[in-house]
DNA sequence: GGTCTGACTAAAT
DNA sequence: GATTTAGCCAGAC
């Protein structure tokens, strides 16, 4: 029928939520990229507004902006916390920016294709 | 109901 | 080559 909304969000933020989480571990990728793989229209700042409601489960931390500086990390339960994370996945952070962030890049255009 | 801001990106100056 | 402006859509005031 007709209705198309419900008490669930938009299909857009768990599509969203989707793509994050099949991000391999390691990797990271882009607002942009995701924006583009789902590519209604959407721009990245709505990806980033999606994360702002993302669940527990979605490695938040492995999307950054499109020169792979940790901006998100301010919105984390502490500013070192997406560091730490990546670091942990064996991801270069200097400065609050992704070390070889062009050979950590993942994108869900390019890998779910 | 209008205005501002926001986890961005790309083009223009 | 670095800085600024504009575009994007949605939520909060």
């Amino acid at each position: 029928m007709a209705s198309k909304k419900k008490g669930k969000e938009s299909d857009f933020y768990t599509d969203v939520y989707s793509v994050v989480k099949l991000i391999p571990r390691g990797r990271v990728t882009s607002y942009g990229a995701i924006a583009q793989y789902l590519g209604s229209g959407l721009s990245a700042r709505m990806v980033g507004w999606a994360m702002h409601g993302a669940p527990t489960g979605v490695p938040a931390h492995r999307v950054v902006n499109r020169i792979g500086m940790l901006t998100g990390k301010i919105h984390f339960s502490t500013p070192t916390q997406m560091q730490q994370l990546l670091e942990k996945e064996g991801i270069e952070v200097k400065n609050d920016k992704v070390v070889k962030f062009n050979q950590h890049f993942w994108d869900p255009t390019q890998e779910l294709l």
